[in-house]
DNA sequence: TCCCTGTATCGCGGCGCTTT
DNA sequence: AAAGCGCCGCGATACAGGGA
């Protein structure tokens, strides 16, 4: 169907808007996103796209806006490499991930890939991130950098107990400081010299 | 007349605060 | 802890106006 420029234009923002955040926009967020002056506007043309089949939406829940098809986000299938712990770190054989194998596999949004040269997935377990909205049973896509910032959450390997676990990090000194994001447990202080950050978190994947 | 857009408003549900 | 209340976000719609 040809669509008009504010219709073309409210389909780039709701896909742009869902890829970023994780969840559709709301008619409100369309009509500043997209600099329309009435949320009917925004309704009328939801309307016309849902016709032409370019979306579904469900009227019965917010932001029940889903796009039929993705014009630029094709996926990937990315290797999920078993359980990381978001909660006491797991026991684990010293490893690297690069070498790592596994026949289980997520799709992951090809804009995904293509932002970061490595990523990985992993299964967590636990609930020691659930304040960063982690939780048990997400798949976190890890992308291989050794370029961590303060509060990124990484995949820290503890090598004096070759322990893996699912952390925020914060360099103090000569320590790192591994912090849950779960208001009932405590931070992990270790030398820097005793633990190896394998990557980061960059993208939350979760099924209901 | 039809298509498209804009203004204003309503009702529903979730959430947080206060009170009991 | 539960109930009551008000606020706010949100979707929906009635109605009016402009332009082809």
């Amino acid at each position: 169907m040809p669509l008009t420029d504010k219709q073309q234009l409210m389909m780039d923002f709701i896909e742009t808007y869902t890829i970023d955040r994780g969840f559709p926009p709301t008619i409100r967020d369309i009509q500043e996103g997209c600099k329309i002056s009435s949320t009917s506007v925004v309704d009328y043309n939801l309307r016309i796209l849902e016709r032409g089949g370019l979306l579904k939406r469900s009227r019965e829940i917010s932001r029940g806006i889903e796009l039929t098809r993705r014009k630029r986000s094709d996926s990937i299938q990315v290797p999920v490499l078993g359980p990381i712990s978001a909660g006491n770190p797991l026991m684990v054989a010293p490893i690297d991930i690069r070498t790592l194998d596994s026949d289980d596999h997520v799709a992951v949004p090809e804009e995904i890939i293509n932002q970061h040269r490595e990523i990985v997935a992993f299964n967590v377990k636990g609930q020691s991130m659930i304040n960063a909205h982690i939780d048990d049973g997400d798949v976190v896509i890890l992308s291989l950098t050794r370029e961590i910032a303060d509060g990124d959450i990484v995949a820290a390997w503890l090598k004096t107990d070759d322990e893996i676990t699912l952390k925020r990090y914060f360099k103090e000194g000569d320590q790192i400081r591994l912090q849950p994001e779960n208001d009932e447990m405590e931070p992990i202080i270790v030398n820097a010299a005793d633990v190896e950050i394998h990557g980061k978190v960059v993208y939350l994947m979760r099924g209901y």
